[in-house]
DNA sequence: GGTACGATCCGGTACGTACCAGTGAGGATG
DNA sequence: CATCCTCACTGGTACGTACCGGATCGTACC
């Protein structure tokens, strides 16, 4: 029934599992018993324990005791992940608009340079934008591209999604990101921009997005404390995917 | 010299090898092979088998086939995971230390209810504690946990990890969470208690840990906006809009 | 007809044995 | 003195047995 050889049984009937629950079983139906499985595919029942907790670990099973193991309804979405300040704004029920401050080339500095793998003194287009929910200021934005990237980002209307132009105009697509978050007071400056009192708190993310082949963006956002939280979650280890 | 009370053996031989890689082992040191755990602990290699795979899964330990078993360094660029307090802290360079301001059982209001899937009323232990770090204040933390779960829990030592009582004690393992955070400003309460100033900014998260079974814990937690960050990485959801 | 009980199934726990392939230290060999 | 090889030891695989407590359901009893 199984030993391809070569690899062990307990991989073999997890990918015999994996193929069921995958094309024949809907979720929430129960797969047969552990014992079944023994007789089915020859084996002792701690392979087949092997196999399904293997399965179970990654999410795709869930056991029951005295009833059995049922195939694990998939999960909806995770709220962490990468979105545009448009699209996240949609989610979250608000009208996102944009007002574009300033667009120019300048010179990297050293952290820029840094996280985008360039060097201090390199041509990176600055844009820095203030983001508004239901016409109220949100957050503000200041990111910074590479010119060598993307030599006439400025032609382009920014008061949309850059990722989208990166995508459309100069065919790369932002992949994963990286950020650090802290809290902040206002301040002056961004005290006048967000609207709201100096020592009032600020979420502040410095964001690096990158593409399969590197480092894209740096963006420094500041969000209003009191009309912005971020859901996120945590598990404890890696879980082999 | 296992068996101190109902809870499975391979859970408690478990907890015990996550004391000594946390108290006694450094990263890279290798713990005693599979067959001398057997004999020292008098159990089956199975049930150390079981104990360690647990801790494989959660990134704890790494096997290597004719070697042994090594404990994980940890990542250098401490991502986002569901780590304790003292875990947290230690990955940052930081001495932790904690102080106990309050635990008693009070009953649940409609809030930590919600969070941890009980009636609001129930009797849940609350546990108030100001988080140090190199002896300054870093946060404050106030907890939850339902009575049921955890009947004894005023009894424990509540100065360390309260995730490590729940394994070992209760055999609870919260395997993930979801958390909410945002930015706050001090106020007068937090502001004496973290020793900053009222206007001072604070990161604010609200976090349920789930075991297998369900919630176990709610947990808000203030950090001093100057002395944390957080980092986290970001992939592109599936949602190509 | 409703309840109580027991048979039977389920996953969970725990024990034992056996053999394999890779590692590495130390002794035998050249 | 360097090299090779043996061998003890490691985790990985796979088998078997046994018993537990929870869930389910049919049946016998009130």
């Amino acid at each position: 029934m199984l030993n391809d050889s070569l690899l062990p049984k307990h991989v073999q009937l997890r990918a015999a599992l994996l193929k069921t629950i995958e094309d024949e079983l809907q979720p929430g139906a129960m797969i047969p018993s552990e014992r079944d499985l023994t007789t089915r595919y020859d084996v002792s029942r701690a392979t087949v324990r092997a196999a399904i907790s293997s399965l179970v670990n990654e999410g795709r099973l869930t056991t029951v005791p005295g009833r059995g193991t049922v195939v694990t309804r998939p999960r909806v979405e995770s709220n962490l992940h990468l979105a545009s300040f448009t699209q996240d704004m949609r989610q979250r029920g608000h009208r996102p608009s944009t007002e574009v401050l300033s667009a120019a080339v300048v010179e990297a500095g050293e952290a820029t340079a840094k996280a985008l793998g360039i060097s201090p003194g390199d041509s990176v287009w600055e844009i820095e934008r203030l983001r508004l929910a239901d016409d109220e200021p949100m957050a503000h934005e200041v990111s910074w591209y590479p010119e060598a990237i993307v030599p006439a980002l400025g032609d382009e209307d920014l008061s949309g999604s850059i990722y989208a132009i990166l995508e459309a105009t100069y065919g790369v697509v932002i992949t994963d990101a990286h950020q650090t978050t802290w809290a902040e007071q206002a301040g002056h400056t961004y005290a006048h921009l967000l609207e709201v009192g100096e020592t009032a708190p600020v979420m502040v993310f410095d964001r690096v997005g990158s593409s399969h082949e590197g480092p894209v963006e740096q963006t420094i956002s500041r969000y209003r404390g009191d009309r912005y939280q971020l859901s996120m979650s945590l598990q404890r280890g890696p879980s082999a995917r």
